[in-house]
DNA sequence: AACACATGCAACCGCCTCTAT
DNA sequence: GATAGAGGCGGTTGCATGTGT
């Protein structure tokens, strides 16, 4: 069906959120509540698509967020999560406290790859290169973002057939040996309700650096 | 010091799903 | 059952910063 634009694009604010327009939203929903999204822009005197505010909120203004880097339990965790869930990202950040799914997505392509890679092992089947190389060269993969890193060929997805892609995405979960609980009948993670509380400590660093003040 | 390239994160886009009418 | 609206999700992009030459 055609959808119109989720906001009048053309008198909304884009890109990089100010302090302002932080406070507004936090104080908004302190006193309203999470509710729709769509009139909250307007309701909270802010220019911005009520998805946008969404985002901000749920990613970065959100009191039960946990910043900061990633433990080991955190990455085996996310490793283990994907092999089972494959990129459902908000799934996996359920699971995950006070993680959230682009944060978790993000650290996925930036880190996690790399180090199952060097492992040796295929960040997208969790399977050792070598065998997944060799088992996929009939059939498999459609991996459009083995990205540029990625070694070994892969197929294409007008060269290949059904795509294997094994145990996980769509099959069923395979027990994990970790020792952790992998439920994975898909229930909303307790999320305590949000008691909003005043920005992050280091939003300021964060601001107008576009975020880059995490870094090291 | 200046430049080019690499990295990482915040935010946007477009599609899908759910719900109300 | 069909349609429309809103929320939610995953993929992708843009850009500031870090690092190497």
């Amino acid at each position: 069906m055609g959808r119109s634009p989720c906001c009048e694009k053309a008198h909304t604010n884009k890109g990089a959120w100010t302090k302002e327009e932080d406070q507004r939203l936090v104080a908004y929903i302190k006193a309203h509540g999470e509710g729709c999204w769509r009139s909250l822009p307007k309701a909270a005197g802010l220019l911005r698509c009520g998805k946008s505010c969404r985002l901000r909120w749920i990613n970065y203004l959100r009191p039960d967020l946990k910043r900061g880097n990633f433990t080991e339990e955190e990455d085996d965790l996310i490793i283990t999560l994907h092999k089972i869930l494959g990129n459902k990202w908000s799934q996996i950040a359920g699971r995950l406290p006070g993680r959230t799914d682009n944060e978790i997505k993000n650290y996925w392509n930036t880190h996690i790859k790399r180090k199952l890679l060097s492992r040796g092992i295929d960040p997208k089947t969790h399977r050792p290169i070598v065998a997944a190389t060799a088992a996929a060269a009939p059939s498999c993969s459609h991996r459009q973002d083995d990205d540029d890193d990625d070694l070994g060929p892969s197929c294409s997805p007008e060269t290949s057939g059904p795509c294997h892609h094994s145990d996980d995405d769509d099959s069923a979960p395979t027990p994990h040996p970790g020792g952790i609980d992998l439920n994975l009948s898909i229930s909303p993670p307790p999320r305590e309700p949000p008691s909003p509380s005043p920005l992050p400590d280091d939003e300021d660093a964060r601001r107008n650096t576009k975020g880059q003040a995490a870094r090291p």
